[in-house]
DNA sequence: ATTAGCACTCAACATCAAAGAGTGCTAATG
DNA sequence: CATTAGCACTCTTTGATGTTGAGTGCTAAT
């Protein structure tokens, strides 16, 4: 349940968490006062601070201490406070440059992305490949390696071609290979991998009966091939900047922190989870389920890719980051990935 | 110049190290007298460490502090006084159960690796990949994408299958870059990458007469196919093991040694120069010239790939480390890799 | 040659006082 | 009646001070 803040209280609320997001310090009354954001005698500012207090924004740490917004204090800033800068022209430049050069295939828009947003933020950038199983299959080749080893090369419409190497019993010609991948690169062609594997099975159902050795082959060859691990691709840089947040100057707390961020799962279930509807999503502190995770905020964006498939973007960092200055960056660096690949791959 | 001590000298310093590298702290005359390593007076001790002292191989933090061993103290543990301990049945079993998996590929026999060397030191393994350049080529081959793209598929006689893609200026039919491969997998046969890439510059020299295009085509492809980067490719686990040593209990060692460890570059450069003869090599402290590190020891081994290639494995710790227990793991971990890659390619 | 004894050094720890930042409450103010 | 100056109070931070204990080096006794 959200209280309603007065005109007044907004106010002192957004000066406090301004500048408890500037200095990472609680902040006092006098502080407040004296930075003429609005023309209110400290001791006036104290009896709004106590109001703000009850409800819950604010905390104090101890008596004799100035206050921090509480979670619910920034989420309140958040929802109701906040107004995002506008980027420059140079920085929205700075943000397509990325992406400029010829030739990016999708691992490296990957890379470059994800060291974007931590350069950009300070902070720890991460981006989510799209799913392996939405992509849409374009083409696959059956290479015959030794007697009886088979390279399978799954090209995907758009994304990383994926290697895997099959045993078989029996060896099989390349001749016979040629065939294989006629007829699946004919039955497959445009279905997302999901389908693909459903496909593969019906078709097995099918041949059953039929007891066409090629056939059955061929299908029992994909069904190797497109068996592979189904790991999401995450990108994350600058995980090391957290080492210059004062917050962390734990070393138990930058520990689990690291340990989080070792396990890969653990930060795709985080995206995925925060991003529900359109657009930026922010989760603060313990609004996410993972007690390594509860003393960060998460800036996720989705980005798209065509109709096929999508993942998710953003910037992990201390409850009090500058939401102001990364919330419209990780906004416009979703927006111009999902055009970059849109362009790349129609 | 390593200066000579005498028996008793060497049972001290030997006694000195043990204990620092069990405990950490600074290591009094009266904690050795007592654990009746030897039998002899606090008061004699003292006077042979401070013997033992001058001549470089321990120090003193403070007056009245404990000694601990410096760099050249534990190297001349580590040559004339550690006598490594034999791994037990078990514990060679429990490495050689690692590869026993079938249809390890290169890159899951150096994954399975560096978690190895971690786990069972506690510290950070490592192990680098046989160099690219090394790698005999045994086929390549060519698909054709779309207009303009052609999929280059290298296949080394062993290690991980590569893909290029490369964009051509006039549209090749999938026939003739069957062509293409042909000829290529025939010249190129057998040659390690390094001479793959002279020989195709000897080839486009002599084509350049004879003017067919067919040939020429096909060079060029290869060029392009064969210009990939030449990262080496590490494989890093256990890198937060680090935290857990009280040595490193100060954020700033640690924020610099995690920056090294980034740089992959580093950590190559680190391990190439460690190696210079065969078996373990063990560089500790100052001993190597990055700064970040110099808090490190680094117990390294090459390991071997028949002819063709061979590449590096090791732990990263702290200069107190069990050499006694990490040396002869590291030593059997090298040649187990070694076995295993041996037999699953010839 | 070895060692017991002793004076000495110095980090680590605890104790204590003072300083300072910030609060809540009350009474005065426009 | 909202605002604010003033004040007593709380609690962390800092620094000074003293004490403890581990460890040393030296000397004299064994």
């Amino acid at each position: 349940m959200v209280e309603r803040l007065s005109k007044r209280g907004k106010n002192i609320l957004q000066a406090v968490v301004s500048e408890y997001i500037a200095t990472g310090e609680p902040v006092g009354s006098r502080t407040i006062s004296k930075k003429q954001y609005l023309d209110l005698s400290a001791a006036s500012i104290r009896n709004v601070m106590a109001d703000i207090e009850e409800m819950g924004y604010l905390s104090q740490p101890h008596t004799s201490a100035g206050r921090i917004p509480t979670d619910r204090g920034l989420r309140y800033y958040v929802d109701c406070i906040l107004t995002v800068r506008k980027l420059t022209k140079k920085e929205k430049q700075s943000i397509e440059r990325t992406y400029r050069p010829q030739n990016l295939q999708l691992i490296d828009i990957m890379k470059e992305t994800s060291s974007l947003l931590s350069n950009f933020s300070q902070y720890t950038g991460i981006i989510i490949a799209p799913k392996f199983g939405n992509m849409i299959f374009e083409q696959i080749e059956f290479v015959k390696l030794r007697k009886n080893q088979i390279l399978a090369v799954f090209i995907p419409k758009a994304g990383t071609v994926r290697n895997k190497i099959i045993e078989t019993e029996e060896e099989l010609s390349q001749d016979e290979l040629h065939k294989f991948t006629k007829y699946l690169n004919e039955i497959l062609s445009d279905l997302s991998l999901k389908d693909v594997r459903k496909k593969i099975i019906n078709e097995m159902k099918k041949e059953k009966n039929m007891c066409n050795w090629l056939l059955s082959q061929a299908l029992r060859l994909s069904q190797e091939a497109f068996s592979s691990d189904m790991d999401d691709d995450v990108f994350i840089d600058g995980k090391f900047n957290i080492f210059d947040c004062p917050e962390f100057c734990d070393m138990e707390k930058v520990k689990t922190l690291f340990r989080a961020f070792e396990k890969k799962n653990i930060l795709v279930k985080l995206l995925d989870q925060v991003i529900q509807g359109e657009g930026i999503q922010i989760s603060i502190g313990t609004e996410n389920q993972f007690q390594e995770m509860q003393e960060c905020s998460i800036i996720a964006s989705p980005y798209t890719w065509g109709e096929y498939a999508s993942g998710t973007l953003g910037v992990i960092g201390p409850t009090r980051m500058n939401y102001c200055d990364i919330v419209p960056m990780v906004d416009y660096t979703a927006r111009t990935v999902s055009k970059i690949m849109d362009a790349k791959y129609q």
